[in-house]
DNA sequence: ATGGAAAAAATAATCGTTTTTTATTTGACC
DNA sequence: GGTCAAATAAAAAACGATTATTTTTTCCAT
């Protein structure tokens, strides 16, 4: 593995996947919602939506439709579909979940772990941390263009190995809305995270095999992101 | 309290339920996956169906577009939906998932035990053994047209006070695929499980606030489950 | 003014058809 | 007989229009 999946905003002319006008307008739609362009609890348009793309009702409806999946939309009988609101709760049980699955599922994956996965995640750790001592010195370590990505691109790969489907799919919806949260509560008034020593312990202790201890790093992360996030916002508008 | 409405599926508005298109075939085709009617891998021919439901194309796509939602159908791009494939280590993930996420939210439920929460479970124990006794006799206790339904509403009840909805959406996913496993594996040759005293261990620990054993007896009951359905059956064809 | 029924506007749901893509058959050529 | 490609058939995706429902506005009677 290399390169952790580079976000095709493209035409369909060129790729070698020709994707669907559902699936395209999906993933435009998604990343909306997900970056804040289209607020919590706002309305979605079909006939707007439909309009800016330039396809047809029933296209517009099935893309929104498939959002329903991983609850990034919700859908009300007979008055549309709105953006999945946000909670400060809802943040909280968030992430008491991945707590939980995301750490289940990296003891899976460790203990699965072959010289192929250890030879991955060195490269995605030495990617990961790389940008990091770039960014620290903007003060900003977590805000930055391609850091989500490989930081992504590290987590997904310590959970590699776990075979369970299901635990891999929950995670992966729990860790798009936590994305959100983050994207809406970072600003200016955050203290500048220094995420490196925690990046650190994960990777030294799951290396060197120890599943408890890169089990507790884990859960101590995910609850530090909350903690920090959560520390000097509120969600009430 | 009365009665705690059987297999409500995560319906908001009951009462004034006009149901709309969509929701009406949404349902019907998933229960014909949960029951078999549709077998797994089969492909689900958009127009046989909506000539069979009397509904247009955009209407069929969009109702089987959101059982994509639990991952009942599967969509590959350019060749239409397909029922989700049951195979044999699938069910072994969703046991090992649903022993997590179920013990977890029955930790939480147990923990905000309230006095009405613990009469509805009273209530719901009492039908479910009624039911059981009556079933005992010929041999089959686990299959019955109610007995599904007071079981799961058991179960239900037993989580009922997880306030973590996400928790509580993925162990109803899983609840659901569990249930089509055991909808396909139970015949004749299948052993009559006395469930009774599985039921009666979780109720009582329940009852008497001991979480732990509470826990542990779900925990088996799941993994009973699992073993017993698959001791002298494959899934090969 | 004000509450509420009736009319109008807006928006959601549904429809049947057309276009595009994939699967299958046919038939010339080696 | 076997291979490959054009022709045909089948099915999926996309379309734009129509119908049903909800929301807003208007306007009359209290």
């Amino acid at each position: 593995m290399n390169k952790p999946h580079p976000l095709a905003t493209g035409d369909k002319t060129q790729g070698t996947s020709k994707k669907t006008a559902i699936e395209t307008v999906q993933e435009q739609i998604r990343e909306r919602v997900i970056s804040g362009a289209l607020g919590p609890g706002e309305r979605l348009h079909v006939d707007k939506l439909r309009l800016e793309f330039g396809v047809s009702t029933s296209t517009m409806r099935e893309a929104i439709s498939r959002l329903l999946i991983d609850d990034l939309v919700t859908s009300e009988q007979q008055r549309g579909f709105r953006v999945a609101p946000l909670t400060l709760k809802d943040f909280r049980d968030i992430t008491d979940a991945r707590k939980m699955i995301e750490a289940e599922a990296l003891r899976v994956s460790l203990a699965n772990r072959t010289e192929d996965w250890e030879a991955d995640l060195v490269a995605a750790y030495h990617r990961l941390s790389r940008i990091e001592e770039r960014l620290i010195g903007e003060g900003k370590p977590e805000f930055a263009p391609d850091w989500d990505e490989w930081n992504s691109n590290f987590h997904d790969c310590l959970v590699q190995n776990c075979d369970n489907a299901w635990l891999k799919r929950f995670r992966r919806t729990l860790h798009q809305h936590s994305y959100r949260y983050h994207r809406r509560l970072i600003d200016d008034r955050s203290l500048p995270r220094d995420v490196r020593v925690e990046h650190k312990a994960i990777f030294d202790t799951a290396i060197a095999g120890d599943i408890a201890a890169c089990v507790a790093a884990i859960e101590a992360h995910i609850e530090k992101s909350y903690t920090d996030l959560t520390q000097q916002h509120d969600l009430s508008d």
